[in-house]
DNA sequence: CTCGGTGCTGTGAACGCGCTGAGGACACCG
DNA sequence: CGGTGTCCTCAGCGCGTTCACAGCACCGAG
């Protein structure tokens, strides 16, 4: 366990709490350090102030994810709007708590992050020169904004979270239209027809009889 | 995304503001309801109230999880107390928010909760220089690609899940096709003779009176 | 060697999948 | 109330896929 804060009371408590529940805990004073750590230390999961000398934590957490690094990162600030709640999130934070904090709350969090263990994908897709953001809503393709309805970034959404799958159209029928109406299988064909003109042809194969597959 | 929430007109304001967003939503009004629609859905992931007619929300999370459903799960309640925060947590959900929430925090967390997927399982069968993927529905022969019709797509996925063994035609007819009575067994023979052409001629062997075999 | 049975393959026709343009239904906005 | 944009259905079409058919090759038994 990494605990960033640069606060040393704080860090001293939060060291001596988790170590209490058997967490071998290192604790990081700075950005930079904490960053340095997250790299090479093979942590279970982090702890991380956003308020740091030298490096935000938004910051520190978006260059992790740009380094492929998916270590489940708890942020701790004392902002509590709810901008700031959401762009520490859409950073690639996992989970998100205000300053001041219940601790039974925080192990709480804790223990969901890490039963989840698993790995986190990246906060913005990309595949190819394609490019697609989640949190802002916005895909590019070769640096040059496409502007996509709804349902078409729904589409690419789904497509672009399993590159080159085959992806069948009753999955799609499923998961970006909406199951409990009831809703024609052409309709996929015609919005992959959509798609493949603001992005380019050969972009989404189409493999006969078994689904769409998106180029890889 | 499965809204589990018995306020109507709260249920009816996130499936809106969701279905903007792009998502497809359905809604549950009670606890059994929720856990029916969870174990059968297939959705991304869960919004789940805590007071339900029926079955809590705590109970609903303990229950999905008992029966290995890991789909992600945010829990919303009226309680701010920290170990109702905590019991929520602990039953096995991903995230809490408490009532009133901010609808732009519920959405950052809930791109944080679907950020991070299921691991993919990477299930290629392989014999010898053959590789099959069936996700990506991709044959490749000594490393070079191999495109394939959907029925031969498909026999050759039922030959390699038996590498060796002596599989007969009527066997074929009845897995491979579906409509085995109306179909001629000449049909196997036929698509035997293609994959010969595209696999090479000695990679299925005659066995001449019982059926086919996938040379290993 | 002969012969019947079994499997192989070229031909061709019907089928149905997927693509597309047109247009209706609907919501939103000025 | 018309304009605009999105969503989705519909019908037609092109073409790849599927499969029946028939003739031929091959195998094994007598």
């Amino acid at each position: 366990m990494l605990v960033v804060e640069d606060e040393a009371r704080l860090a001293a408590a939060l060291q001596r709490g988790l170590q209490a529940e058997g967490f071998a805990v290192d604790v990081a004073a700075t950005g930079p350090a904490g960053l340095d750590a997250a790299r090479h230390g093979g942590y279970d999961a982090m702890i991380l102030d956003v308020m740091l000398p030298g490096l935000s934590g938004y910051e520190l957490v978006r260059r992790l994810r740009a380094e492929q690094h998916w270590l489940p990162v708890l942020m701790l600030s004392a902002k509590d709007g709810e901008y700031d709640q959401a762009d520490g999130l859409d950073c690639g934070a996992d989970d998100y708590l205000t300053k001041p904090f219940s601790y039974v709350v925080l192990l709480a969090r804790l223990r969901a992050l890490l039963r989840r263990g698993a790995p986190e994908r990246p906060t913005v897709l990309a595949v190819g020169d394609l490019r697609l953001d989640p949190a802002r809503r916005r895909v590019t393709r070769a640096d040059a904004e496409v502007t996509l309805t709804a349902r078409e970034f729904a589409l690419l959404d789904y497509l672009m979270r399993r590159p080159g799958q085959v992806i069948s159209k009753v999955e799609l029928l499923d998961h970006v239209w909406d199951a409990s109406l009831e809703t024609a299988p052409n309709a996929v064909e015609v919005y992959v027809g959509y798609l493949r003109r603001k992005l380019g042809r050969d972009r989404l194969e189409t493999v006969r009889g078994a689904g769409y597959r998106l180029a890889t």
